[in-house]
DNA sequence: TTATTATTGTTGATTAGTCAACTATTTTTT
DNA sequence: AAAAAATAGTTGACTAATCAACAATAATAA
């Protein structure tokens, strides 16, 4: 069965072309691929730290530095020192960032309907189950070997 | 039904541990996260173009450039003026460059292996099927919007 | 044949993202 | 309480990949 020979391949080119598209689509906002998706998880909970959020998606703390600081810049995002831990930050929408939310949505689900353009409603939820399955194999995969090369 | 919602967030999370993955299992023969690709290809056939290689695997042109001239470097490929077409060069796998198919194709597998554990014979076939759907779909839309901007 | 257009490949600039090393704090151990 | 270890965030260096502009060559139109 050659089924699995290729499925890194394909998940490569997915994400490459969904990132053009992406950029196309969010280059008015002054976003570029990726970050819209701190924006979206800020929605659903607001006052996270840097840490935080960088553990939920799945990212390196470098990148959500430098990520924030774009979208301070630009008016999404604003930075809060923590009471308590001065080390953290809380990070909160502006009322700027809030009003991009919906376009963003828009743009997320026409993409996901593009690509499943002739799936069935059955054929959505089994990819998207499937998926959820890779996705959590890959991360634990990789926090494993990376946690083997500390010892 | 929320299904879609987040369905090119599980792509970028795949795809990038996907390529810590590679990059560490790959560092031995020098190679990064991407570059295997193109030699997987070569071994399936042998003498294409730059061009032709890009078009394959839905690359940009400037980045098979750059990927070819580290892999000579590595001595990995060769590169060969066209006779016929003084702009085109065709590319060939060295001895060396054969050597290490195995190894590649061992890695790739492996992972495949690992992200889809937990799943039955059903379920990989499943995934694979959808996902070159959407693969094909993706790369499609984004010509599209490219083949757009031209007009 | 000459002028125009298209194609192959290269180079420069840019973005997304990782890793490693660092600073400043906080927590834990002694 | 002082020393050691852990944690939050930043910065520098690097890779993968794209787009845009270019040079050289080939194909097409005039």
């Amino acid at each position: 069965m050659k089924c699995n020979e290729n499925i890194g391949r394909l998940f490569g080119t997915i994400h490459r072309h969904t990132r053009m598209h992406y950029n196309h689509e969010f280059a008015d906002l002054g976003l570029g691929s990726g970050g819209h998706i701190f924006i979206l998880e800020l929605n659903k909970q607001d006052g996270m730290t840097q840490n935080e959020i960088t553990e939920k998606l799945h990212f390196d703390k470098a990148h959500t530095a430098r990520t924030i600081v774009k979208f301070i810049e630009l008016g999404y995002v604003t930075k809060v020192h923590d009471e308590y831990d001065k080390r953290a930050y809380r990070l909160y929408l502006t009322e700027k960032g809030k009003e991009i939310i919906p376009t963003i949505k828009h743009v997320i689900k026409n993409w996901a309907d593009t690509i499943t353009e002739d799936f069935s409603n059955d054929e959505k939820r089994t990819v998207f189950e499937l998926l959820t399955r890779i996705a959590d194999k890959a991360v634990n995969s990789v926090k494993c070997t990376s946690a083997e090369k500390v010892n």
